[in-house]
RNA sequence: CGGGGAGUGGCGUAGCUCGGAAGCGCACCUGGCUGGGGGCCAGGGGGUCGCGGGUUCAAAUCCCGCCUCCCCGACCA
């Protein structure tokens, strides 16, 4: 069989090339993989069948986890009192700019008494109603989450990376302790780095962030961040710690084996849709998506290949011989049928990133064979049917797997030493990636950078890691390992 | 929210300066030839020109207001 060479793998012809312009190609591949669109109202998205079926495929993962270690779903209100959002004062500090507010409702548009908020995250309703289930140590700790859409008014929106209105999940929970809530919020943000880099292939960097970039109201805010393929980094999960902070505000609290009364300690998390423009913007190239197996609505399409009723009935039983078979293995397949071109079925579904294409003929058919392609190399290798079913399986995890290195060796490739600010001012002059530097842990130092690089920030602090050197911007010794990115 | 640009069949656009019967490409429908990387021929359907108001005998075109989208900034999962 013929080997494709770099020119002629151009297939995929209706996106803007990546190169040159990312925000553009990233716009159009969004659109024309049918993940999502605009929909009229400013800001707010229709997140279509084959997108909204990545984030299936994330929740699976993710509820599995959660439920493993004892969460359970709940559902809370979306509408919060005002009164409610008002108590944690550095949380409605940090959220006031972008809620909405529902203040007149009914037939006739009654001006409400009390303003109601639309959620833009959960704590404020949720520890208000979750304190009426709470009296004693032996009700902690309570392990909440729950799959919704939040509301923020954007200024600025982007298709799945920031949007008015987004889907994730949001976890609360509650302890009788700090330590168990601490190490509640580690937990979580270990799935979280299983979600980005076993599910999504997608590698990243663990750690704390800095307190300009901790969430409002929280102790700590852990994240997960990851490397996209124009060298910005994106933000990918968050896991807070907030101590007593929200227990106090809403006086969440419980009796000890003493008979004492005391405050819960409380941890939020969260991921949401945005990873699925992660997913775009991590392995795609220009040709379109590349969605990993594990998430994939599609892991294996089969494009018949006929002239003419005879040899169309023929190829239509050469399949449904063996199709079966993958249906059985959990293969999620399917065969295009439609009444197009081979050439523009393949590359209909390589815009899709669907990771294997099944090209299957006549000739193919008398051989009982196919002629796998797969969406990363495009070579393209015949497979006998006998055994099949288990052949893909084994592709499809090769092709998980390889995603990934391919991911970690441009992460690899994109991440830098750096010692000052001028170097950090000159690198991201001309690059993107992420730069490993030395801190000393003052705010007015963070600020700098950010003014001074043009939007670089500290995306997290290795607190496992060695610290040694100097700060980048005033030259005392570093107190922190930092990463810095510019970031969405 | 500031600065810039744009809204014309599903998508991309011409026409607007200088008012006078809405055109093109793709997509779609029908038929035929085709079919292993986007093929060809013939015929056909579809548009309140973003919305509202104004000027005019006459508005896609000129004027006013609004809405939406795109690009650049400050804010963000």
């Amino acid at each position: 069989m013929k080997q494709e060479t770099e020119e002629q793998q151009d297939f995929v012809k209706e996106v803007t090339k990546m190169s040159d312009d990312f925000d553009r190609w990233y716009t159009e591949v969004v659109r024309k993989a049918e993940l999502a669109d605009w929909s009229g109202v400013r800001g707010m998205m229709v997140v279509r069948p084959y997108g909204w079926a990545m984030w299936e495929a994330i929740m699976r993962a993710f509820d599995d986890m959660i439920k493993e270690s004892g969460h359970e779903n709940w559902a809370f209100p979306l509408l919060i009192p005002r009164e409610f959002l008002m108590k944690e004062a550095e949380h409605i500090e940090g959220f006031a700019p972008e809620v909405a507010w529902v203040t007149r409702a009914g037939g006739g548009m009654e001006e409400l008494e009390e303003p109601l908020a639309v959620r833009p995250t959960s704590e404020t309703i949720i520890g208000p109603l979750i304190k009426r289930y709470i009296q004693s140590h032996r009700d902690l700790p309570k392990l909440t989450n729950q799959w919704n859409s939040v509301v923020r008014w954007e200024m600025r929106s982007r298709l799945f990376l920031r949007s008015r209105e987004f889907w994730w999940q949001e976890g609360h929970t509650f302890h009788a302790s700090a330590q168990e809530a601490i190490d509640e919020a580690d937990m979580i943000l270990g799935y979280y780095r299983a979600i980005a880099e076993e599910w999504l292939a997608v590698p990243v960097l663990a750690g704390r962030k800095s307190p300009a970039e901790t969430f409002p109201g929280a102790v700590h805010t852990l994240t997960v961040e990851g490397l996209m393929r124009d060298g910005l980094a994106l933000q990918m999960g968050t896991s807070h710690y907030f101590g007593q902070n929200f227990a106090r505000a809403y006086d969440i609290s419980f009796s000890n084996k003493e008979n004492e009364r005391e405050l819960c300690y409380s941890t939020s998390w969260g991921i949401s849709t945005r990873l699925v423009g992660a997913i775009v913007m991590a392995h795609g190239d220009d040709s379109g998506l590349i969605v990993p197996p594990k998430i994939a609505p599609v892991q294996v399409v089969i494009v018949p290949i006929f002239r003419d009723d005879e040899s169309q009935q023929k190829v239509r039983r050469f399949i449904d011989s063996w199709s079966g078979e993958l249906k059985g293995a959990g293969i999620r397949h399917r065969v295009d049928w439609r009444d197009e071109r081979p050439g523009d079925k393949y590359a209909h579904w390589e815009l899709k990133g669907v990771p294997l294409r099944l090209n299957v003929g006549s000739r193919d058919a008398d051989a009982a064979q196919v002629e796998m392609v797969d969406r990363l190399t495009r070579k393209k290798v015949a497979l006998p049917v006998a055994g099949l079913a288990d052949r893909l399986r084994s592709e499809l995890d090769d092709f998980q797997r390889r995603l990934y290195e391919r991911a970690t060796a441009f992460q690899n490739e994109n991440t830098y030493e750096l010692r000052t600010l001028d170097e950090v001012i000159a690198h991201f002059r001309q690059k993107g990636g992420f730069a490993w530097t030395g801190w000393c842990g003052d705010t007015d130092e963070e600020a700098r950078i950010k003014t001074d690089a043009g939007g670089v920030t500290i995306r997290t602090i290795d607190e496992s890691a060695k610290v040694s050197g100097s700060c980048l911007v005033c030259g005392r010794p570093a107190k922190f390992r930092v990463s810095l990115a510019k970031a969405y």
